[in-house]
DNA sequence: GTAGGGTTAG
C-alpha cells in the first residue's frame, strides 16, 4: 500500500525561520548586501517562469517569507517539470511556512499532484484542509477523474451533497467525466447527475450539456446523447463535434456524415469544423469505406491548412487503408514531414488489414531502427498482421521480444493476438497451452480469440471449453453464442445448436444483424437483409437469386455450414442468399459504373459462403470487388481473393 | 483560480 507518510519529508530541510541565511547575502566586490524579501520572492518567481525550478527551490530555502504567489508559481513549475521529489520539497516548505490551510494553495497542490499522477497525495491535501471551498472540491473531482478513480469522485460528490455544499457549473463537468471513467453500472449514475443538472437549472450551460452528450456517447447511449444534443437551443463547434464523434464511434457512421453536413449547412460560417471535428468525420468515412467522401474531406483539410496536424493525418492514413486504397494511405504517410508512433502504428495496421504481413513487419522494424519506441498498440497491430498472413513464427518471435527488447509487458490484448495467430494456423493446442500459462486471468478477449479459431477449424471440444468461460465472463454477448452454435451446426450437432439458440432466447439476446455499406456516385448506402426502406430491395433479391443460379451452373457450390437451422440444402441456400453482403454485391453491380471497383464494408466477419460467392462473382461478372469485414480486407479479382482464403 | 469534442488496435 502507498505510504502517505512520505508526503511531508520534514528532514528535507530545516524549518526556515530558524535558518541562518547564507545565500541571501550577495557578494559584491567590496561588501556583502542582504537581498530584500520582496526581491527574493521576485527572483524565485522569475526562475519559475523561466523553468529553472531547481534554482528557484534553492533560493526558496533561504527565503524567510515566501508569498502565496511564490508558492503558486513553484507548484505550477513542479507540475510542468513532472518532478514529484521537487513537489515534496515545495509542499514541505509551504507547510512549514504556515500555508497548509490556504484553500487557494491547496487547490493548486491537488491539481499538481493529479498532474504528477499521485492520487494519494492529492487526496491527503484534500483530507487535511478544513476550509474546503468549491475550488478545493472541484480540484479533487478533477484530479481523481483524471487519474481514473471515478468511483471515489462519486462517493465524495455524495458526501459534498450531504454536507450541503452546492455544486457549481464546473463541478458537473468533472462529475460527469467521473461517471465515464469509472465504467461499471454507470449510465445510471450519469443519469442521476443529469437529472440534478436539470433540477438545479444548469441546462443552459454549454460546457455541461456538451459533457453530457459526450458522457452518453462514451456509454454507447446514442439516443440519449442525441436527445441532449437536440434539446440544446444553442450549440457551438465543440457540441457539434461531440455529437459527430458519438455517431462515428458507435457504429452509426452515416449519421455522423449527415450531421456534419447539417452543421456545415445550418451554421454556415459561424461554426467551421476544426481538426477535432474532421478527425471524427474521417473516421466515419473509414468505417463506411467511403473513399470518395474521404477524398473530399481530405481536399478540404488541405485547403484549410490542417494537413500538418498529426491526429488528422494519422486518421487519413487509416481512412485510405480502410477504404481499400492502401496506396493513397502510403502516399500520405510518405509525404509527412513529421511522424509520431501513432503514424507508424496506423501504417502497420493498414498493412495488417490488407493481409500484407511482411510489409507490416518491415515497417515495424524500420520504426524501431529510427528510434521510435513501439507502444503496446504497435504490437497489437504487427501481431495482427502476422496473424492475417500466417506468419506464425515471426509473430511468436515478436511476442517474445516485447519484454526482452522493449520492456512492454504483454497484456490480455497481446495474448489474444498470439492465441489468434496460433489458432488460425490450426495450432490450437499450443494456443490453449499459452492461455493455461498466463499469469493474469485470460479474460473474454483471449477466450474469444480461441473460440474464433475453433470456429475456423471446427474444434468442438476446445470451443466448448472456451465458450463456458465466455458465457460466464460476458453473459450478454450474443456473438459468443452464435459462434458456438455455428460450430455445432458445422459438426451437425443439431440438438446442441438448439440448446444454444434457446440459451440466447432465454437471455433475450439477438444475433447482431449483418449490415453492409457501399458507396457509389459519392453517396453511401446501407444494406440489410430486411430493409423496407431500400426502394431497390426486391430487385436486388431477385438479382442475387438469378446470379446464384447462373453461377451454380458454372460450378459455384454454396457453403451451407454457416446456417444455424436444420434444413435441407435448398432451404439453407435460400437463407444464405439473404446475407447482406450478397445484396450489397448485387447493389454494386446494378449501381456502380463498369470498371469501377465495388467497395463494400461490413459490420461482421464475412461468412464462408459470401466469401466464395463473391470470389466466384468477381470472375463471373468480371468486376473487382473489395469487401472489408470486421477484421480485414478481401480484394476479389478474377475468381481469387487477396486473403488467400486465410482469414 | 477550475470546464466540453479528436489520432493507432480490439
Amino acid at each position: 500500500m502507498f505510504q502517505i507518510q512520505t508526503l511531508q519529508p520534514t528532514h528535507l530541510r530545516a524549518p526556515s525561520r530558524h535558518r541562518i541565511s547564507t545565500a541571501s547575502l550577495v557578494s559584491t566586490s567590496t561588501l556583502t548586501v542582504p537581498i530584500s524579501t520582496a526581491n527574493k520572492n521576485h527572483s524565485i518567481q522569475t526562475l519559475c517562469r523561466k523553468g529553472k525550478l531547481k534554482q528557484a527551490i534553492q533560493l526558496l530555502s533561504d527565503e524567510d517569507n515566501p508569498t502565496q504567489r511564490t508558492y503558486e508559481l513553484l507548484i505550477q513549475s513542479c507540475a510542468q517539470k513532472q518532478s514529484l521529489s521537487d513537489a515534496f520539497t515545495v509542499h514541505t516548505s509551504l507547510t512549514e511556512d504556515g500555508f497548509d490551510q490556504d484553500p487557494f494553495l491547496a487547490t493548486k497542490l491537488i491539481n499538481m499532484y493529479a498532474e504528477l499522477g499521485s492520487a494519494p497525495h492529492a487526496r491527503q491535501v484534500f483530507d487535511e484542509i478544513t476550509d474546503r471551498t468549491i475550488y478545493v472540491w472541484n480540484a479533487i473531482f478533477r484530479g481523481l477523474s483524471l487519474l481514473g478513480d471515478g468511483e471515489e469522485v462519486l462517493r465524495l460528490y455524495r458526501r459534498m451533497n450531504s454536507m450541503g455544499m452546492p455544486p457549481d457549473r464546473f463541478t458537473y463537468t468533472y462529475v460527469l467525466k467521473a461517471c465515464v471513467v469509472s465504467g461499471s453500472e454507470l449510465p445510471l449514475r450519469g443519469k442521476e447527475v443529469h437529472a440534478q443538472v436539470l433540477r438545479r437549472g444548469y441546462e443552459g450551460y454549454l460546457h455541461i450539456m456538451t459533457t453530457l452528450v459526450d458522457m452518453y456517447a462514451k456509454f454507447g447511449c446514442v439516443e440519449s446523447a442525441r436527445l441532449v444534443f437536440s434539446s440544446m437551443p444553442a450549440k457551438n463547434l465543440v457540441t457539434w463535434s461531440a455529437m459527430i464523434a458519438c455517431f462515428a464511434k458507435n457504429a452509426r457512421p452515416l449519421e455522423a456524415l449527415e450531421l456534419f453536413r447539417e452543421m456545415m449547412r445550418e451554421s454556415g460560417d459561424d461554426v467551421l469544423p476544426n481538426s477535432v471535428t474532421l478527425v471524427s468525420v474521417i473516421q466515419a468515412c473509414a468505417v463506411l469505406s467511403a473513399l470518395e467522401q474521404g477524398k473530399l474531406i481530405h481536399g478540404y483539410i488541405v485547403r484549410k491548412g490542417l494537413d500538418s496536424i498529426l491526429p488528422v493525418v494519422n486518421a487519413l492514413v487509416t481512412m485510405y487503408a480502410r477504404c481499400g486504397d492502401l496506396e493513397l494511405g502510403e502516399n500520405v504517410f510518405n509525404q509527412m514531414d513529421k511522424r509520431d508512433v501513432v503514424t507508424w502504428n496506423s501504417m502497420i495496421s493498414s498493412y495488417a488489414i490488407h493481409g500484407l504481413g511482411s510489409k507490416a513487419l518491415a515497417k515495424f522494424q524500420e520504426m524501431v531502427k529510427l528510434g521510435v519506441s513501439p507502444t503496446p498498440i504497435s504490437f497489437i497491430s504487427v501481431l495482427g498482421a502476422c496473424s492475417h498472413s500466417g506468419l506464425v513464427d515471426e509473430g511468436r518471435l515478436l511476442f517474445d521480444s516485447m519484454m526482452r527488447e522493449h520492456e512492454i509487458l504483454p497484456s490480455v490484448e497481446h495474448y489474444a493476438c498470439i492465441v489468434d495467430l496460433l489458432g488460425r494456423a490450426n495450432r490450437l493446442e499450443e494456443a490453449a497451452r499459452i492461455i493455461a500459462d498466463m499469469r493474469d486471468e485470460p479474460g473474454p478477449m483471449v477466450w474469444g480469440a480461441l473460440l474464433g479459431s475453433c470456429r475456423i477449424h471446427c474444434n468442438v471440444d476446445l470451443a466448448e471449453r472456451a465458450s463456458r468461460m465466455l458465457f460466464e465472463l460476458e453473459p450478454t454477448n450474443a456473438g459468443n453464442y452464435v459462434l458456438l452454435a455455428e460450430i455445432y451446426a458445422e459438426a451437425k450437432m443439431w440438438d446442441e445448436v438448439k440448446r444454444v439458440k434457446k440459451l440466447l432466447e432465454e437471455k433475450g439476446l439477438q444475433k447482431v444483424p449483418g449490415c453492409c455499406w457501399i458507396e457509389t456516385k459519392k453517396r453511401v448506402y446501407s444494406i440489410r437483409s430486411v430493409d423496407e426502406l431500400n426502394p431497390q430491395i426486391e430487385l436486388i433479391h431477385a438479382l442475387v437469386m438469378k446470379l446464384s443460379e447462373e453461377m451454380m451452373e458454372q460450378g459455384y457450390v454454396p457453403e451451407t455450414k454457416a446456417v444455424l437451422y436444420e434444413l435441407d440444402t435448398e432451404e439453407k441456400q435460400r437463407v444464405l442468399l439473404g446475407h447482406s453482403e450478397k445484396l450489397a454485391v448485387a447493389f454494386g453491380l446494378i449501381n456502380c459504373s463498369r470498371g469501377e471497383t465495388i467497395r463494400i464494408s461490413k459490420n461482421l466477419r464475412l461468412c464462408e459462403d459470401c466469401h466464395s460467392f463473391t470470389k466466384f462473382m468477381s470472375k463471373f461478372a468480371d468486376r473487382e470487388i473489395m469487401v472489408r469485414d470486421i477484421n480485414r480486407f478481401h480484394h476479389f479479382r478474377d475468381g481469387k481473393c487477396s486473403c488467400g482464403d486465410y482469414w
